[in-house]
RNA sequence: UCCGGCUUAGCUCAGCGGUAGAGCAAUCGGCUGUUAACCGAUCGGUCGCCUGUUCGAAUCAGGCAGCCGGAGCCA
């Protein structure tokens, strides 16, 4: 029983072949006088083969209605190609059509708006640019894998739900099981979530930083991968309501330990991709973001630049550039900053550190100098800030007066703050928006078309 | 959420006061070891929705909706 070859394999073969089994889907079909070329494509690669389906085929009047998108399999021989574009194509001896595309099959042989691709996202990963696109997802994800796995970090699964508010990381989606027509109530008039499932309130995370030291506090270096969630109404290209961010935590690590880890994983990723994903970036490179491939070199070649938040204030100050927010120290940055420094002035990714303690989360750690916390933002060209992270704060007074400051309540961080309290050690992780790292990777620039369904407002389509 | 832009054939767009156009796709035919082939023909539209101005509205004005871009928030 001969068994089937995807057409990646195939199209690497050293030498022709008497026969092999290949199954796809019609890209498109040109008729010759006494036979018909149909190119296949199976999504294992970009490339299709070409196949050579002859006159001879006893269901030839079929093959000749196969249309763009139709599925099909087919049976004959590799032979290497009479044709220019290509070294092997199959002659076949039998072909067997599963389906044939009607007429109004919405991809037609040309170039899309991503606009018109969105709306039909459940056809658009048999486009081009955009079976490349998930192809690269899939690899870049597999890299992180590899990056943490290969440096001893284990996988660590944090809840979906959740019962806390973490940091305050924007907005939250409510989960319940409460009939919504008929919300219970309590003696004074609110929403008795006592009866809910878990008889409190519920959420989707935001962030699974918090339960993640607590793995870091015990397994030493950890890191977590998966779906997270915000209800902000966001409507700009980079952002989504549901995301996939990588959180690591190193136990016994420091804010330049971080850096080091969130500079290593970008480089070990993206070499990662433009050794494994060549064909795709190289279609991202010829149309979606002329010089790509140089950028992404730029990247795994040359360090990141890494400088304080004063200094980045400072060399925006000097800069002459005419910024709408005037920077001075305290002020949270803007996009424009950001892109100023990312963009412009570095022409590299960089590393900006040492943030006002007013701008950022409690759990960071308190400086020396102590208006200024150890957290530290990856911003690169194209994107803005990519990495958010910090060396969190391991002393138990100061995170529990930070916590008081910040109006938050104490008791619900108890289980958090015993971490501080049993054996606390420094440590130190990030965030990494998994979607900002495909955007970087592919030059695609709306984050809608990283995603294979996103979810943005008022959009929750397939 | 705020600011701007767009919405005309299946897709991409032109037309911007006188009653609907192109390219591509599709369909049919021709030609050809072709490369998103080529040539010819055919099919295809309440010009987003509502109201108004006008003798007359795709075109001007107002409202609404959807989409896109920028900003804010952030990853």
């Amino acid at each position: 029983m001969l068994k089937r070859t995807k057409i990646a394999k195939l199209l690497q073969a050293e030498a022709p072949m008497d026969e092999v089994l290949v199954k796809g889907w019609v890209k498109t079909r040109r008729d010759s006088k006494d036979f018909s070329f149909v190119e296949v494509n199976d999504g294992s690669c970009l490339k299709n083969i070409q196949v050579i389906a002859n006159n001879t085929l006893n269901n030839y009047n079929e093959v000749k209605k196969l249309s763009t998108g139709s599925s099909l399999a087919i049976k004959g021989a590799l032979v290497e190609s009479k044709g220019g574009s290509q070294k092997f194509e199959i002659v076949a001896d039998e072909i067997e059509i599963y389906d044939i595309a009607p007429d109004d099959y919405p991809l037609q042989k040309k170039k899309h708006t991503d606009e018109y691709l969105r709306t039909i996202a459940h056809l658009r990963p048999r486009t081009n640019k955009y079976g490349a696109a998930f192809r690269v997802r899939s690899e870049l994800s597999y890299a992180i894998h590899k990056f943490f796995h290969d440096r001893g970090f284990r996988y660590v699964h944090t809840p979906i739900i959740t019962g806390s508010d973490c940091e305050g990381a924007g907005e939250m989606f409510r989960v319940t099981t409460l009939d919504m027509e008929n919300l219970p109530k309590t003696k004074d008039g609110k929403v008795d979530y006592s009866q809910d499932f878990f008889g409190k309130e519920a959420h989707l995370t935001v962030s699974g930083q918090l339960n993640g030291e607590m793995y870091a506090l015990a397994l030493g270096d950890i890191y977590t991968f998966g779906p997270t969630f915000r209800a902000e109404n966001s409507n700009t290209t980079r952002h989504a309501a549901e995301f996939w961010m990588i959180e690591p935590e190193m136990a016994f690590a420091d804010i330049y330990d971080d850096m080091d880890l969130a500079e290593d994983m970008v480089k070990f990723c993206v070499k990662h991709v433009l050794e494994n994903c060549r064909d795709d970036i190289e279609l991202f490179d010829k149309f979606v973001e002329p010089g790509l491939i140089a950028k992404l070199e730029n990247i795994v070649n040359n360090g990141f630049a890494r400088i304080t938040y004063a200094e980045a204030i400072d060399i925006m100050q000097k800069s002459g550039e005419n910024f709408e927010y005037k920077p001075e120290f305290g002020i949270d940055m803007q996009t424009e900053h950001e892109r100023f420094l990312a963009e412009k002035h570095f022409k590299r990714p960089v590393i900006v550190r040492d943030y006002p303690k007013e701008i950022k989360a409690f759990y960071m750690r308190l400086n020396d100098d102590g208006r200024t916390v150890a957290a530290m933002d990856v911003l690169v060209p194209g994107i803005g800030e990519m990495i958010g992270g910090s060396q969190r704060e391991e002393r138990y007074d100061v995170l529990v007066q930070k916590i008081h400051e910040m109006g938050m309540k104490e008791e619900d961080y108890s289980w958090y703050l015993d971490s501080r309290k049993y054996g606390s050690v420094p440590h130190a992780g990030f965030g990494l928006g998994f979607e900002r790292m495909m955007m970087l990777v592919t030059g695609i620039g709306n984050i809608r078309d990283v995603i294979p369904f996103p979810r943005t407002p008022n959009s929750i389509n397939f």
